[in-house]
RNA sequence: GGCCCCGUGGUGGAAUUGGUAGACACAGCAGACUUAAAAUCUGCUUUCGGGCAACUGGAGUGCCGGUUCGAGUCCGGCCGGGGCCA
């Protein structure tokens, strides 16, 4: 609700400045919360989400945003996901779409896949299964092609706030190392795998002499062939791929090692060769399923060292120690050093030892330099239902063929049932059946829907053109692309908003937009979090369900309904599952609207997360009852726009105009950086000073005090109207201005009146404030200068001293040095 | 563990980006209006000391240190909270 508001501000504010503002409003609609829920509670998803959509839609209503509801869509809805096919088969066209096994994680109890959240200590969330890990063949987006480029131009995005840009840059984790091929002996591989040696990945190929022992994967290649004459080896890839595989777990999980009988020949040693295990904490998916082991210079390392008790030989030592003394103990030494026991590399830095280490492998032939990104390909296949559907159909001849265009949509069959656990299209009697458009043959759908990322990562360029027959309308999106400013909370900052970065690209190449990147400003705005509430049972309770008492540690809370105690948990970011949503329904229903926004926007920085409390929602009724009670009160001044009177306005009213002025100052200025809570607080300051001025100038004589008046009154109502909308309406209309507030153009600062004309200098005496100045702008720093030094009270507090320098900032210090 | 962000009154938060710390608001207290309450309006409200008083002196932005004429702001270290990544 709070970005919507925020978001309302922008374009509102944004009209008033002159812009052909385009602020629409779509439904990211498809997705598992429906499927859950109608798991849960016998209902259609596509009921459950309809019904979502009213009620939020009616809550967004309620709080008055000027949106473009003539081009609103629904990811859900065919005419949208059409279009999503279409782009799809169109990426596939270009080269941008693959097909390759992928491993998920399964539950065999609801015969359904699980996203890692989904799993809970190795068992899926709702049936409590142990998940097993599946290969499956699935679609993929080549992203990770992309990496450099997405990379790089993060650098031409100055309006996004640095900490997303380096957020995506660690996540698409550019790192420069080397290949590194070890030749390999042993008896249980055969010539031809012993020939292709092994392959390894390393940043650190400076601490290669520390090298004790190299490690694969579990679901490396040679361990799983390994795994065929080795029933022990067999049994510990099971027992790895049975444990969760995050990185987390991976970190904090024991590690464990088998060996395979082979040794790996040192590429620098002559004579030496290391052992090589399948250990768990190797992630075949980061580079290449193997590693070279440096006990002395990784934590992971040396845990393994010691329990199978490996050499750890120190190769960076810590600058001014002492090579023959310096030992690892409990931790691994990964900080910057001097190379050491490392024979042509010694005393060498970190950095040109890993030159020298690459271009020797290299000149010899087993090493590459290599950049490798943590990114990896976006895989896009999902077994559920309520998702839109691949557009593909496999047919037994012709292998992988797309649907027709002429074909699309492929709907979303509407009568599923839910009370068999798996994927509802795959057993779905009729669906899935279909003839090969390109032999007639029978054939059958693909039964996955798209990950819904993929809806979400278009739907800027839909809202140019919602209605258009073909994806988009280039007219249309040259005209309006990229979003000038986007608004999102910092959760999507990495995955959401890299997806559509590259969805952008796959689109320009397709034609169908001329951008490269979508979102030329973006701020992400912070959560709104609030307490947890929970049954003893576990079941979330939402904060209207339960009664607190007390304070501090006597706080406690208790169910309404039950009256039973409650568990008070961590305050979290509002979620549903969480249950801990507060809508602002209530404070609409009670105050309107307009206090509401006004509330959400005033006291907190919107990029800031906050905790949800209505502490302060009066203030913000006050504030609209304030402004309403001003507007009546002050009849008979000029109408909005009226020409300023000859006359010359007396003090009081120069000194309103004078504040009005700033205020548009500096609202603006506020507004355009995003910060609402300050633009809140310079506006209830021009209310306090119109309240101050209009006891004096109510009743004064001069024409040109009441056109004060109502010039510091227009101004002050347009400045809320983003804000608070519809009060905005009602003063103009009571002020006597013309038509709608709406229309009206933002405010200008008249620069003579907001420039100062004296100010107060402080004066310090050795950075002590003494004395205070009231003197002239813009004087000449030797005039302050003597104007502090005969300041009574300087004079007073220098007596007898002697001065030894004084520092003359214009227009805003003085100290002087004694 | 690494990287990043944050820490200011009873509370949410301001501070012109190195120049009067606490704007604005909430809560609280006092007063005015009222038969009374609500609403509204007017004051006070970082803290300690001195004064009937306008005032006046000291301390103060998580802690310790540094740079500077001057630090909430910059630098180093620590403590606490949060985020991202391992």
């Amino acid at each position: 609700m709070r970005n919507y508001a925020m978001g309302d501000v922008v374009a509102r504010y944004k009209r008033a400045q002159g812009f052909n503002v385009l602020h629409p409003m779509g439904w990211d609609a498809f997705g598992m919360p429906a499927e859950n829920a109608a798991i849960e509670n016998k209902t259609h998803p596509a009921k459950w989400t309809h019904d979502n959509i009213d009620a939020m839609r009616d809550q967004l209503k309620a709080i008055g945003l000027s949106i473009d509801r003539t081009r609103e869509i629904a990811t859900c809805d065919p005419e949208y996901y059409a279009q999503e096919q279409a782009l799809f088969l169109d990426f596939l066209e270009h080269g941008f779409v693959y097909r390759k096994d992928s491993s998920v994680n399964w539950d065999p109890v609801d015969q359904t896949v699980l996203a890692n959240e989904q799993v809970i200590d190795g068992r899926g969330w709702r049936s409590g299964a142990l998940v097993e890990k599946r290969k499956l063949s699935q679609w993929f987006f080549n992203i990770s092609e992309h990496a450099e480029d997405l990379l790089s131009a993060l650098d031409d995005l100055p309006r996004w706030p640095d900490k997303v840009r380096l957020m995506q840059s660690n996540w698409i984790g550019r790192s420069q190392g080397l290949n590194l091929t070890f030749a390999l002996a042993g008896e249980s591989l055969g010539p031809e795998d012993l020939e292709r040696g092994l392959d390894v990945y390393t940043t650190r190929p400076d601490t290669l002499f520390g090298a004790s022992f190299c490690a694969i994967a579990p679901d490396h290649p040679l361990a799983e062939k390994l795994a065929r004459t080795d029933p022990a080896l067999r049994a510990f890839i099971e027992e790895c791929r049975r444990s969760s595989t995050t990185e987390e777990a991976m970190e904090t999980a024991e590690k464990k090692g088998r060996l395979t009988g082979l040794t790996a020949a040192h590429p620098f040693i002559p004579g030496k060769s290391l052992p090589v295990f399948v250990a768990n904490f190797i992630l075949m998916e980061y580079g290449a399923g193997a590693i070279f082991g440096c006990p002395g210079h990784d934590q992971r390392d040396l845990d393994f060292a010691r329990k199978y008790g490996l050499e750890v030989i120190p190769v960076v030592i810590p600058h001014g120690a002492d090579a023959a003394t310096f030992t690892i103990e409990g931790e691994a030494f990964t900080q910057d050093g001097v190379l050491a026991n490392s024979a042509f590399l010694d005393g060498l830095d970190a950095e040109s030892a890993k030159e020298e280490a690459i271009k020797r492998l290299e000149a010899s032939g087993v090493g590459q330099r290599t950049v490798h990104y943590k990114l990896r390909d976006w895989g896009i296949s999902r077994q559920r239902y309520w998702g839109c559907p691949i557009p593909i159909i496999h047919c037994a001849a012709c292998g992988i063929v797309p649907v027709p265009k002429d074909q699309l949509p492929v709907h979303l069959p509407g009568d599923v049932s839910f009370d068999k656990p798996g994927n509802p299209l795959a057993h779905h009697p009729t669906w899935k059946h279909v003839d090969c458009p390109k032999c007639g043959a029978a054939a059958t759908r693909d039964t996955d829907t798209f990950d819904t990322f993929v809806d979400s990562s278009w739907y800027f360029a839909r809202f140019c053109a919602p209605r258009s027959q073909a994806p988009t309308d280039r007219a249309e999106t040259d005209y309006w692309l990229p979003v000038d400013q986007y608004i999102g909370g910092v959760e999507h900052a990495i995955l959401h908003l890299l997806y559509a970065r590259y969805f952008t690209r796959a689109m320009q190449a397709c034609g169908h937009v001329g951008i490269l990147e979508p979102f030329e400003g973006l701020f992400t705005q912070g959560m709104v979090t609030h307490e947890t509430y929970r049954n003893p049972d576990g079941k979330w309770l939402s904060p209207d369900e339960i009664r607190l008492t007390g304070a501090g540690s006597n706080r406690a809370a208790f169910s309404l309904t039950t009256n039973q105690p409650v568990i008070i948990g961590p305050t979290e970011k509002m979620s549903k599952s969480k249950r801990n949503t507060v809508d602002p329904e209530d404070i609409i229903a009670q105050y309107g609207a307009d206090t509401a926004r006004w509330f959400m926007l005033s006291d907190s920085p919107p990029e800031r997360d906050v905790e949800w409390t209505d502490a302060g929602v009066e203030g913000a009724w006050r504030f609209v009852q304030r402004l309403w009670t001003l507007v009546t009160d002050l009849t008979g001044i000029p109408s909005p726009g009226a020409a300023m009177p000859a006359a010359q306005p007396s003090e009081a009213a120069g000194a309103l105009r004078k504040t009005t002025h700033k205020t548009i100052e500096a609202t603006t200025q506020e507004i355009e950086r995003f910060h609402f809570n300050r633009a809140v607080a310079h506006l209830y300051e021009l209310t306090n000073a119109i309240r101050k001025a209009e006891r004096a100038l109510a009743q004064s004589e001069i024409e040109t005090d009441h056109w004060a008046l109502s010039e510091a009154l227009s101004h002050l109502i347009v400045m809320v109207a983003p804000m608070t909308p519809h009060l905005a309406e009602e003063c103009w209309r009571r002020l006597g201005g013309q038509g709608l507030v709406v229309d009206q153009p933002w405010p200008k600062a008249e620069e003579r009146l907001i420039a100062e004309e004296t100010v107060l200098i402080p004066i310090q005496v050795n950075g002590k404030k003494r004395a205070e100045l009231k003197l002239a702008a813009n004087l000449a720093p030797k005039d302050v200068e003597a104007a502090a030094r005969a300041h009574p009270k300087i004079v007073a507090f220098l007596e007898g001293r002697k001065i030894r320098k004084v520092i003359v900032v214009s227009d805003r210090i003085v100290n002087i040095v004694i």
